[in-house]
DNA sequence: TGTAAATATACGAAAATAATATAAATATAC
DNA sequence: GTATATTTATATTATTTTCGTATATTTACA
């Protein structure tokens, strides 16, 4: 009974591909194993239910989430490289959550599984926010700035990146984040 | 009874971009109502059942497809030109049909709706490659060239952009195609 | 107000799904 | 080659979901 097994991991990051494409609802047991290559019934040794697979899969994936993010933290580098580097890294997805994944859960349905979602995410906002207040007290970001505030931060990003006619303003991504960064590390005043 | 009513036309755009999304099978009625903000009973007003929504959709992307395609034959254009603009029409995914839409059929379940599919793509083939056929007679392909082969260029095609080997070769998408429809147009041998 | 269209709701039958049980097949170690 | 442990194929049951219809209510609108 390996906790390492090669087929353990197969439905983990089947999983983790088809929630996140089709959302959880959508996906049936079987049609997670059928793209794993594993039988039903090794399934079941591994995992008790459904839920406990989406909740497996959620939780690897916000765990390499941190990882990558104090790695960022942890850099001899400047605020903005932090900040692009972290953008960045939502961008590829790797961080960010798919849309399709949560929908089930504001719908209503799945409400165990929603407060896990909900209860992860927080304690993993509270593990960010004081790995912000260390790098500010290490002088890296202004002394008076909340870094609770960064939830914002991450919402003005979404709203940005949606926004076509945003977008449509700059030639790359690329720009777009640069720009972004400049605006949030330093502001609008002019730079003496 | 408006054949040309505005929730039939929300119904049939709904269920496009969801069964392109997540396949036939996975979409029930019912989502796809909700998502058109449509009730279920001004639905089957119009759709006797699911399958005959999708055969509508589906019908509806192919017929848009020709018309574009159409259109770039006609053009007073060269064949490259020609060639290029029905390549990222194609990428542009209003012509390529979804893999997730397709993958229901081929695994055997659904074979009305994969019949349908067939019958109606080897319609839209038959009609393009008489489209090529006249372009040739007009001179604007090689003369000895089959337009039979078109088949066997597209799926040329989607192996190449599927391949990251290739892609990483080339910074841009565009440069990836022009040096595609180059080698389709002019082969490899030198231009004298 | 009166008429046509759209909706919400409920409903039954059929199909899909989650989860378990059992026997056969495969792989691995000795 | 045999024994042991994994993995699979298949069957099964209880529970949901889904399809498609019927009815009663609400909305639009002329």
């Amino acid at each position: 009974m390996a906790r390492e097994s090669k087929k353990h991991k197969d439905i983990i990051t089947t999983a983790r591909e088809l929630f996140w494409k089709h959302g959880f609802k959508r996906m049936s047991v079987e049609e997670i194993c059928r793209k794993a290559n594993v039988s039903k019934m090794t399934y079941y040794k591994y995992f008790p239910n459904k839920i406990e697979l989406a909740k497996t899969m959620f939780n690897n994936v916000v765990e390499e989430g941190e990882k990558q993010f104090r790695m960022i933290m942890k850099e001899d580098s400047t605020a903005a490289e932090k900040l692009e580097k972290i953008i960045l890294l939502k961008m590829e997805g790797t961080n960010s959550i798919s849309p399709e994944f949560l929908q089930d859960f504001y719908t209503g349905s799945e409400p165990e599984l929603k407060a896990f979602v909900e209860e992860r995410t927080k304690k993993t906002w509270d593990l960010l926010i004081n790995d912000f207040k260390e790098a500010q007290e290490a002088g890296i970001f202004r002394k008076d700035f909340k870094p609770e505030f960064m939830v914002i931060i991450q919402n003005m990003l979404i709203g940005i990146i949606e926004d076509e006619n945003i977008t449509a303003m700059f030639d790359t991504r690329q720009e777009l984040i640069m720009e972004f960064v400049n605006l949030i590390i330093y502001g609008i005043a002019p730079r003496e």
